[in-house]
RNA sequence: CGGGGCGUAGCGCAGCCUGGUUAGCGCGCCUGCCUUGGGAGCAGGAGGUCGGAGGUUCGAAUCCUCUCGCCCCGACCA
């Protein structure tokens, strides 16, 4: 490709919409250009780097036995009202009827499509095992859109739903999509983690997020610095206190605590560490007040709360919904004599005459102890994981760092089977449910992840198997015949070779190519220019890091296509 | 939806508080000259319903009301 062909229109500073590098650079490096929030037109070069992405996806997930289909992206209401989600799935759901009243939506996910496919034309144990994946254009009304491509409304997704004849079958799916993702996110060249994940609204049994590690990833994961073990915050299992305080019970107090509502307040009024503290929280789960008992100074993890319950919709209770519930105010709630249903970190079972609010303005309870003063009926692991908890697998030392999620597996069993009526029949004539697993692929995310960990202050430095272009020809001197001559020899030598190249044979002066180059991040540059003429030898220039070499303009294309598979990239 | 902020040329911004001729600056764009190894220089030029509507006023980018859009912080997710 010319660059005089090519429309890229560059920006030498960067829009004051864009927050992150990744949204920088892609504005700059004319990437895209915003229609309306979130919403996003792919130009040609940032285009190229998404159809990188999908060819390799498209290569492993083939290679894996999948199959490409493409499905609506409307769907009709009446589906998800099949499986339910019409209800459930909330305002991220865009709907909207058509000219005839009919009820519909803008696919955010394809479960019920699939189910809807697979039921109508598997019915035999023969035909499976089946996986089906697409690559498409997804809707989700995101309630904020933000960082560009990183979570927009609009967004590229690979999305592949396996189904098979029981779980095990169903696991051996899933280990393959396991493997698939991770050669996928190899071959883009991402330093990425496997997590295990909270399985969220699509529902299921377990799944597995691949997180590339960036520091604005908007996730947090804990990964264990002794052992494989990793895990997304929300999900990572605390493990149970390792040692009970065995003080001598002492007998239980009221304190006046007047004004004394906050955590370090009290601790502070009362001379106590905030860790002999344990405050009460209020949830309303499913428009159900529901207390949690948990030591002051932890974060309480509202998705292990919201799984242990079982609910839709889980949130801190406001004041006046606490207060009519317990009949108290908040800043003195405590779990003694607690009028709803008592949740206990299991934390609390360790712990001995620790401090609570008294359920009485103005009061505190002194010397409170498990079992004497609070029934702990039901305990559980109901706080986030911290820096400082050991591994839940080896016990080994925990590392907490930012991902940005850029795949998702889950095993989701027979749920949407069983709703939707996805049935097989099994060798004895059986009817059975479908067993199946879906995962996604955010590739329009995949781009932006590589982009915010693989730049530098001039610019994107393109992982080899993501770049549009390999390999960037400057022709310095447009104006004179014989350097141009020499230009366009080697442009032709790498495209023959099939090395994917752009030649910049714009009218420039040399800073504004350079310039572009750094910014649009091609892995190898090669200029021609004066100093050619000098000893008659380009030069190459690696951008990843700035290193430079000669090289005589008929060896060019053997020695780019070495560096190039060389994968040292 | 709650909280905070911003809408002035393609992009980045000033002007607004304290109303007053023709609304400015940098970058980009067009023409010419010149220059050609890190976003050059000179000269000339195009480009604006000051987000929109209403109001106050002799007079509104500026003050008031409403409205739309966008960005940032919280709950969702690839």
């Amino acid at each position: 490709m010319r660059y005089t062909n090519l429309f890229v229109p560059t920006l030498k500073e960067s829009p004051a919409e864009a927050e992150v590098i990744s949204h920088q650079l892609m504005l700059r490096a004319g990437f895209i250009r915003k229609l309306t929030s979130g919403i996003y037109t792919y130009l040609p070069y940032g285009l190229a780097a998404i159809r990188r992405v999908e060819s390799i996806v498209r290569e492993e997930m083939n290679r894996a036995g999948a199959q490409e289909i493409l499905m609506p992206m409307v769907q009709p209401a009446d589906l998800w009202r099949e499986s339910g989600r019409y209800l459930k799935y909330g305002p991220e759901l865009l709907r909207f009827t058509d000219r005839h009243e009919r009820e519909s939506c803008l696919g955010p996910t394809h479960e019920e499509v699939i189910t809807d496919i697979a039921r109508r034309e598997i019915h035999s144990y023969r035909d499976l095992p089946v996986n089906l994946y697409q690559i498409q254009t997804k809707f989700r009304d995101e309630i904020r859109p933000r960082f560009g491509l990183m979570r927009g409304r609009e967004f590229i997704m690979k999305d592949a739903y396996s189904f098979d004849i029981d779980d095990k079958a169903a696991e051996q799916s899933y280990r393959a999509m396991h493997d698939a993702y991770t050669r996928i996110f190899s071959r883009c060249g991402l330093d990425f983690r496997c997590v295990e994940a909270d399985s969220g609204a699509i529902g299921g049994s377990f799944s597995h997020e691949f997180m590339v590690l960036a520091e604005t990833g908007e996730d947090t994961i804990a990964v264990c610095t002794a052992c494989s073990w990793a895990a997304n915050l929300e999900k990572a299992a605390v493990l149970p206190p390792r040692q009970k305080n065995i003080a001598a019970m002492l007998p239980l107090g009221e304190v006046e605590t007047v004004g004394k509502k906050k955590v370090a307040t009290v601790c502070e009024f009362l001379g106590i560490p905030t860790t002999a503290l344990a405050k009460t929280i209020v949830f309303t789960a499913d428009g159900v007040a529901v207390a949690l008992l948990i030591r002051a100074d932890r974060e309480v993890e509202l998705v292990k709360i919201k799984n242990y319950l079982g609910v839709q919709e889980l949130r801190v209770a406001e004041e006046k919904e606490i207060f009519d519930a317990v009949g108290v105010a908040v800043g003195y709630l405590g779990p003694v004599a607690l009028p709803i249903r008592l949740l206990v970190d299991q934390e609390i079972t360790g712990m001995a005459n620790f401090t609570t609010g008294a359920n009485r303005k103005n009061y505190h309870l002194v010397n409170v102890n498990p079992n004497r003063d609070v029934l702990l009926k039901e305990v559980g692991d109901f706080r986030r994981i911290d820096g400082d908890d050991p591994c839940p697998s080896c016990g080994g030392p925990l590392q907490l760092i930012q991902g940005i999620e850029v795949g998702h597996i889950f095993k989701l069993g027979t749920a949407y089977s069983e709703t939707l009526k996805a049935y097989y029949q099994d060798q004895n004539g059986n009817e059975k449910p479908l067993v199946m697993g879906c995962y996604g692929i955010g590739v329009s995310r995949v781009v932006a992840a590589a982009i915010e960990q693989n730049h530098d202050k001039n610019g994107i430095i393109f992982p080899v198997p993501l770049a549009p272009y390999q390999v960037v020809v400057l022709n310095l001197a447009t104006d004179d015949d014989e350097l141009t001559a020499v230009a366009e020899t080697i442009y032709a030598d790498l495209q023959a070779a099939g090395i994917e190249t752009l030649l910049d044979d714009r009218g420039e002066r040399p800073g504004v190519k350079f310039k572009d180059a750094d910014l649009l991040g091609f892995p190898y540059r090669v200029t021609v220019g004066k100093r050619f003429r000098e000893h008659g030898m380009a030069e190459v220039v690696r951008r990843r890091d700035g290193r430079s070499e000669a090289c005589a303009p008929a060896e060019l294309a053997g020695f780019l296509g070495d560096r190039l598979s060389g994968g040292s990239d």
